[in-house]
DNA sequence: ATAGGGCTTCCAGTCACTGGAGGGTCAAGG
DNA sequence: CCTTGACCCTCCAGTGACTGGAAGCCCTAT
């Protein structure tokens, strides 16, 4: 299979495909043409690393994981506290969020919105006190 | 003021502070020793910056919320029509990373977690179907 | 022979900083 | 007067995970 092939089965870019083999995620061989020439097992690696992405697993995780799905002496408690060390990172990232959303609602509806000047929005960016949440 | 002062009353680095002269948001004076020198506005404006910052407004935002701070013919339905599109793409991250997280927290429970090689989290990870969420 | 599509590499850019090297400035203490 | 330490300066490179684009080779069909 050519990177072509392999991008449309996986839903991953060729661009991103050549990026994952510069960075060692995967090594497919090459073709006499110099075409990289994909097996079914790289392109099931790309449809994992494919579906950790998704999940929001950082590069270094994926590495970690596809190295413990490919050593038959892991220990799923390995796994788990890699996805349990994400979702720790998630469920943060979720507040942080939800806390300017909230912030940020206030506002705009504190915000008339119209052709005059007068803003909440500005007034709270640029009151003097130095809170800075 | 130097940098130091203003990096403490500000709450932002001095790295910051320079990166932000760097792309054109302050424009402080300059001693004759070379040292950055800060005036109240200035102050002003880096407090203002980081407050727009931590609600998580690019800095291309906070450059338009600047200018439109400082233009007295604004019309407040501008800065509204900033947060509002702010304020969509953060509900749209918050969505994404809820889904993410339910996901991982379904096959984080139904992993055992011991000494023992099966998982679930690796099982759906490399499953073959071609479902990427 | 040429046109098109696909493949290759390499370089640069994204975003918002951050770290570090290498060096100048200033006030205080010995 | 010298040194020490805390400042400050600029410039370069790196972060994460790609993405865009240029320049050029390969392959098939017309």
């Amino acid at each position: 299979m050519n990177i072509g092939d392999v991008a449309r089965q996986s839903g991953l870019p060729p661009k991103t495909i050549r990026y994952y083999e510069d960075i060692g995620l995967i090594r497919p061989q090459r073709s006499e043409n110099g075409y990289r020439s994909f097996r079914e097992s790289d392109l099931h690696k790309l449809a994992f690393l494919g579906r950790a992405r998704a999940l929001g697993f950082t590069i270094e995780d994926c590495r970690t994981l596809m190295a413990l799905y490919e050593d038959d002496h892991r220990e799923s408690a390995q796994v788990k506290a890699v996805a349990e060390e994400h979702l720790r990172q998630i469920d943060e990232k979720i507040a942080q969020l939800q806390s300017m959303r909230a912030t940020l609602d206030t506002l705009i509806h504190a915000c008339a919105g119209d052709h005059r000047p007068d803003c909440p929005i500005l007034q709270d960016l640029a009151r003097s006190d130095a809170n800075q949440a």
